[in-house]
DNA sequence: TAGATTGTTAATCGATTAACAATC
DNA sequence: TAGATTGTTAATCGATTAACAATC
């Protein structure tokens, strides 16, 4: 073997990265920003660890998967590793979103804009409603959902938002995936089915609520 | 020996029971209501798993960390199974919610009331805005956030849901654990800290996209 | 230097899957 | 009966934690 053993931490060479490592650094990054809010310059995984809940082992390991971040005795700058999880995370860049429904749950996201301050923002809303239909809505445009095919390409949308009601949502899923859309976050309460290269996140209020009243329910399962 | 070493599947001698059991468990019972509404009697662990793209062994395996529910060559009674989950989650009862925070999201949740057919209803909201305080929202009372500890009790209330801005999160997570909140749901993007005996749930709609956009820009990593 | 902290390997732990006897 | 499907054990797989040399 002439290549050296110590080969380089390419990420692309340690095998595809498990999905709850992604979830921990997008709570990383929202700690390491509101350290930096505070005025932190630096961090270590002892601190990351303890804010999260985390040991420290695991926040080294997560972060690993991606490169050396870190300086041995002094710990992690904060700006620096923002930046570096905003270009693993992909949002060092603006996302237009799609939202699709414009019912109260639809509304309610519109004005929300919680998550505005990461880069995701609302481009255009289709419903299928002609009262709501060619209006604007908080400055967002609103067109039919007629016209999702049309739209989302000239738009350069890739990630979409479901908020209609569930015997909807399937379809609606449909004419996303037609649309070339990559990625939908369903807010629907029900399975929907997408193509392999179509990425799918649901959040469904009933199933945390269940996840509360189970664990209130069973006193003696303290989680995991 | 004197013991039958085939013992009953007493679920308390399993040892404490992964919380990703408890959250596939939310997922059978809402796969179960819609196969009850288009009018299925039984299922089997292979058409489970196959809804929901598990494998039939964990669908087995999870239920059974409960006891045994099915019949062999026949499969699974939905109508009962539904029943079986709802005791087990603790969804078999009401549950009366107490919201903190009327903007935007908060109006949102209540007008969306995609969670009520699961037995979870909003009792009372709390808000510091006096303009909203002692009236009514869609019929939901709304009180000032000083009262909580005095009407959070009063009406049995176990569960919350916060939406509130980031910066006051906490300490309107404080002010529920005072009221003797048991579950919380949090939808401010801010880590909350809670005494071990409350159990706590994020939603933070920003860490949702970020694993859509993570998948987009990162196409060699399919998950886990 | 001494103290702190990283990146990384090996050990541990836990969760998923495969297999199959028991059952309807 | 034959075919289907459960509940459960054992085997596999993957993720977390502990430990420590290297580094600042």
């Amino acid at each position: 073997m002439t290549q050296p053993t110590d080969k380089p931490a390419d990420s692309s060479a340690l095998g595809p990265i498990p999905k709850a490592v992604i979830n921990r650094l997008s709570l990383y990054l929202r700690e390491l920003q509101r350290l930096v809010r505070d005025g932190s310059e630096t961090t270590s995984s002892t601190q990351l660890g303890k804010l999260l809940e985390f040991t420290d082992a695991q926040v080294r390991k997560d972060l690993a998967y991606f490169g050396q971040f870190g300086y041995p005795g002094i710990g992690y700058r904060c700006s620096e590793l923002i930046t570096r999880i905003k270009e693993i995370l992909g949002t060092n860049q603006r996302w237009p979103i799609a939202m699709v429904g414009l019912g109260n749950l639809g509304r309610a996201l519109l004005g929300y804009r919680g998550f505005t301050h990461q880069g995701f923002e609302v481009a255009c809303v289709f419903d299928v409603d002609d009262a709501k239909v060619n209006r604007q809505f908080e400055d967002i445009p609103v067109y039919h959902l007629d016209r999702i095919v049309e739209i989302v390409p000239k738009l350069g949308i890739r990630l979409a938002i479901i908020a209609v009601p569930a015997p909807a949502a399937q379809k609606v899923a449909d004419a996303l995936v037609a649309a070339g859309i990559q990625g939908i976050l369903n807010f629907a309460p029900v399975t929907i089915t997408v193509p392999r290269h179509v990425n799918l996140e649901g959040v469904d209020l009933a199933i945390e609520l269940e996840q509360l009243s189970f664990a209130i329910v069973n006193i003696q399962w303290r989680q995991s």
